[in-house]
DNA sequence: TCTGGGGTCCTAGGACCC
DNA sequence: TCTGGGGTCCTAGGACCC
C-alpha cells in the first residue's frame, strides 16, 4: 500500500483514476534558504513578530525540531527557539518559484488544480494523456523541483481524498502511492481529523456520536450524519470510504474571485473613534489597490471588527453601483462602524472587503458618466489610479494619507 | 508576551412576495 | 375576520483550509 520500496508500478496495474497531490515542503522557509544561502541549515521563521502579535506562517524543518509549527504565536516561537532567523516573507518570489512548479505538473497533464501557492492536484490516470506508470510521472515532477533548489512532497491514489492524506505521510520528499484497492485498508486505522473538511468542531461532534476514525466514519449512515452535519455529512461518508469522485478541474477554468479583503491586528488596541476611523481609512485603501490591480468591482462592502480571540462581528451594506475605489466605499464602510462598536471598547482587528462582483463591466474610457451612476467625484477617482502608479514605480511605502502614519507599523 | 491574513462554503433567521 | 406555505433574498456568524 504505502510505497516505500524501490519497486517500479507498471501503468498497467494501475486501475481506475490515478490523481496526485503535490504540496512544497516548508515552502516559504525553503524559498529564503534557496535565496539566502547562508540561513541553510538554520532555523528560519516566516511570519509576523512577536512584537506585532503575529503568527508563524512556516517553520524551516530546522525550527521545526525545536518544536515551532505553523499557526503558533510569534512569542510562542521566539521563546522555543530563540536563535532562529526571522522573516516576514517575500510573496511575489513565492508565486514566481510556485508558477515554475505548477508548469511542471502541465508539462505532464492538462488536468491539474491548483488548491493554493503550495498545492495542487493533478491526473495522471493513465491512457488518458500518457501511458506512463503514474509513479514514474510523479518521480520526475520531484526530480525537477529538487532541481529548483526546494523539495515536495506527493501523494498518489485513486481519488483527492485519498492523495491528499498521502501526501501528508512522508514528509519531506516523501512519494506515498495507496494503490487501486487498498483505499479501505489504507484509511480505516485513520483519525477522523486526519481527512481535510474536518476540523475541531466537527471532530468533536463525531466524537460525541462515538465515531473517531475514518473506518467508522465510512461506515455511517448517510441520512443520519446529514441530520447530524448538515448537508455535508453524507459526502464525509462517501469519502472516508475511499469512494469520493470528484475530478481534478481544467487549468483553464480557473474561477473567479468571489471576495476581496484586507485586515489588519494592530500591535495595541484601538479604542478612540479616531483611530478606527483611522483604521478603516487605512485598510480600505488596501483593498481598493488589491480590486483595482485585479480589475474587479463590488458592490457589497463587509467591515469586520475583532474585540478579542473569541469575539469578531461584521456588518454588511450594499452599494448604490459596483465600486473599485476606496474614496466611495470606504466612508460606506466607516459607517457599519456605529453598529458594531460602543464608544471606548477596545478593537483588535479591523476588515474591509468588498464582494458581489457579479458581472464585470468593461473598463470604462468615456469622460461621461451614465445616467446610472452616482459614483464618487471624478478627481478623487483619478488620485486612486495615480497613488496606484506611484507604487508600481517606487514601492508600497512610497505614499501614504497623512492620517495613516501613525497606524503604520515598523 | 498571550493566536494572522486571505479566502470559501454553509446555515439560520427574518423580510418579503405570491 | 383571519391567515398557510413555499421561494427567494439578505444578513450575520461559524467552520474550515492553507
Amino acid at each position: 500500500m504505502e510505497e516505500r520500496s524501490e519497486q517500479p508500478f507498471d501503468a498497467a496495474a494501475w486501475h481506475g483514476p490515478a490523481i496526485g497531490l503535490l504540496d512544497l515542503d516548508a515552502f516559504f522557509a525553503s524559498v529564503e534558504m534557496l535565496d539566502h544561502p547562508d540561513w541553510r541549515g538554520k532555523p528560519v521563521i516566516v511570519g509576523g513578530s512577536p512584537e506585532e502579535r503575529g503568527v508563524v506562517s512556516t517553520a524551516s524543518y530546522e525550527a521545526r525540531r525545536y518544536g515551532v509549527h505553523s499557526a503558533m504565536p510569534s512569542f510562542q516561537a521566539q521563546r522555543l527557539c530563540p536563535q532562529a532567523i526571522w522573516t516576514h516573507g517575500h510573496f511575489d518570489r513565492y508565486r514566481e518559484v510556485s508558477r515554475e512548479v505548477m508548469s511542471f505538473l502541465s508539462d505532464e497533464t492538462p488536468r491539474v488544480q491548483q488548491m493554493s501557492i503550495d498545492e495542487a492536484f493533478f491526473d495522471v490516470t493513465p491512457g488518458r494523456w500518457s501511458r506512463e506508470s503514474p509513479v514514474a510521472i510523479c518521480r520526475r515532477i520531484q526530480a525537477r523541483v529538487f532541481e529548483l533548489g526546494i523539495t515536495c512532497s506527493i501523494g498518489l491514489g485513486t481519488s483527492k481524498t485519498v492523495a491528499k492524506i498521502a501526501s501528508e505521510r512522508q514528509k519531506p520528499r516523501g512519494l506515498t502511492v495507496v494503490t487501486p484497492g487498498t483505499e479501505a485498508e489504507f484509511l480505516s486505522p485513520l483519525p477522523v481529523s486526519a481527512m481535510s473538511g474536518i476540523g475541531p468542531a466537527t471532530e468533536k461532534r463525531l466524537e460525541a456520536m462515538g465515531v473517531r476514525t475514518l473506518g467508522q466514519l465510512a461506515k455511517q449512515d448517510g441520512e443520519r450524519m446529514e441530520r447530524a452535519l448538515g448537508s455535508f455529512g453524507p459526502t464525509l461518508v462517501l469519502r472516508a470510504a475511499g469512494l469520493e469522485r470528484s475530478s481534478v478541474a481544467m487549468l483553464s477554468d480557473a474561477e473567479e474571485p468571489k471576495s476581496v479583503s484586507n485586515e489588519r491586528t494592530f500591535p495595541r488596541d484601538l479604542t478612540t473613534r479616531q483611530e478606527l476611523a483611522a483604521a478603516i481609512g487605512h485598510v480600505s485603501e488596501l483593498t481598493g489597490r488589491r480590486l483595482r490591480k485585479r480589475g474587479l468591482r463590488g458592490s457589497l462592502v463587509t467591515l469586520k471588527l475583532k474585540f478579542d480571540r473569541q469575539h469578531t462581528h461584521t456588518a454588511q451594506r450594499r452599494l448604490p453601483s459596483p465600486s473599485d475605489d476606496e474614496h466611495e466605499f470606504g466612508p460606506v464602510a466607516l459607517s457599519l462602524l456605529d453598529g458594531l462598536w460602543r464608544e471606548g471598547t477596545p478593537v483588535r482587528l479591523v476588515g474591509v472587503g468588498l464582494s458581489d462582483f457579479g458581472p464585470q463591466r468593461p473598463t470604462q474610457l468615456t469622460l461621461f458618466a451614465s445616467g446610472d451612476e452616482k459614483g464618487a467625484d471624478p478627481s478623487l477617482r483619478r488620485l486612486s489610479s495615480v497613488t496606484d502608479e506611484v507604487r508600481r514605480k517606487f514601492g508600497d511605502d512610497a505614499l501614504g494619507y497623512g492620517r495613516d502614519l501613525r497606524l503604520r507599523g515598523r
